[in-house]
DNA sequence: CGCAACTTTGAGTGAATTCAAGTATTGTGG
DNA sequence: CCACAATACTTGAATTCACTCAAAGTTGCG
């Protein structure tokens, strides 16, 4: 099976055959690890990339006295600290939210890259132009729409991602406790627990056990204000 | 004079003197645009990207009904869009928050420097890393830390950025009104108003008409549970 | 000098928080 | 396979942080 990450850059643009050659090449011997387990910890100075192959994981940031952000969420295919290549020292780390199978990717390897393959080259460096872009998608909503609005887009998000790469015909994963929710939408576990109850009141979604399933995406995404546009997803081809 | 940019990559790696030939050769004639212009709009697809040579911009990020959120600010060197070079279409826009000087860089230009010229390249894509890491600290201080914490970081964040490559031994910029910083902080100009009353207050910092002079800058840093690293600058050579 | 933009203050309101239980659900060792 | 522990979820009540609405100062510019 083609690794998922090829499908994550050909929803951006086409790869030749020596472009998937390489990838294929470079990406280490999979391994499993359980869930809530740190893969990658703040201030690591990592000399490997890890892919995520199944499962989910979550960027964090600590603050003092137990404040906790979540910044961003991984799925399946996803370099989950693919920018640990420039940057020195890391500045969060990683955690599995489920059980989850990875692989490394030397940086050495990823060096290569940039000095023989430029189109991949910037096709991983637009991966990461992805990420700048969700992060900032979260910014306006943690900064400017409401808790419900938020929770409901950060629904349509994970929908909108994964289905590019895995079938999500039953149902799409949202692997996060409320607490975890919490961290990631800049709230309560208390006041999540209510804007949950009141998504699902709504009858656009059902919500349960990790799994959500999307009853009416238009009027979520009308809720939510949700544009794919910044995600980068390829709709012509170039 | 150097480029700014120069200055900037320079903080974090060193260029030789081809690399800095090659960025001087592609940077076009500068213009002057006064304040409060768009330079880039959502949903442009835009073929040059900007570099600001002097004054200050933001990008910022419309919502429905009159929603703004700020993502982030910038400082005289900075490429506000090098990111356009490979996301195809804006998903924020540009403008100057005071009269600028900008600017433009070709992105066949940009394209040239990933088929030859690696290390720049890593380098260039490094600065949209730091962009990204900046959008990770900002959500962790709009998620987790309390409007007076989060403003304060944001102070502690410009500073650092222009102490690199400015001389601000008379103060710096910070050139947001209240309403812009309410958009970039997510609050009510109200709400900003009273918090910058109160970091006044503290006697941690001078702030007044754009300018800020920081008076005790570990007091703030602790204030604004403020730690550098993830603005990547070099502090031991490699 | 007068308008426009920005800043400041007061008062009342509301969204989200903390504190405090209590109820499900899941996992595990006996 | 049950009992019990641990984790996750839910609810209620009181509080607080930040919001809206409203209006008055202040500053800067043409």
């Amino acid at each position: 099976m083609d690794l998922l990450l090829i499908r994550q850059l050909e929803l951006r643009d086409r790869l030749d055959a020596d472009e998937k050659a390489f990838l294929q090449s470079i990406v280490g011997t999979p391994r499993a690890v359980p869930a809530n387990i740190d893969i990658v910890r703040e201030g690591d100075r990592p000399t490997a990339s890890t892919l995520l192959l199944e499962g989910y994981t979550c960027r964090q940031t600590t603050l003092r006295e137990g404040g906790r952000q979540i910044t961003s969420i991984h799925v399946p295919g996803d370099f989950v600290d693919l920018h640990g290549f420039l940057i020195r020292t890391m500045d969060h780390g990683v955690t599995t939210l489920t059980p989850s199978r990875i692989a490394l990717v030397d940086h050495g390897l990823l060096r290569r890259a940039t000095e023989s393959l430029p189109h991949l080259t910037r096709l991983l460096w637009l991966l990461t132009l992805v990420d700048a872009a969700i992060h900032r998608r979260w910014l306006a909503a943690m900064g400017r729409q409401s808790a419900l609005s938020h929770t409901a887009h950060l629904l349509c998000e994970m929908y909108v991602r994964q289905r590019g790469i895995l079938d999500v015909s039953s149902g799409f994963g949202m692997p996060l406790t409320q607490a975890k929710l919490a961290d990631a939408l800049g709230l309560s576990v208390v006041h999540v627990n209510r804007v949950v109850r009141e998504l699902r009141e709504t009858r656009y979604v059902e919500w349960q056990g990790g799994v959500v399933r999307i009853l009416d995406f238009e009027a979520l995404a009308e809720l939510a204000e949700f544009d794919p546009t910044y995600l980068s997803l390829r709709r012509e081809p170039r």
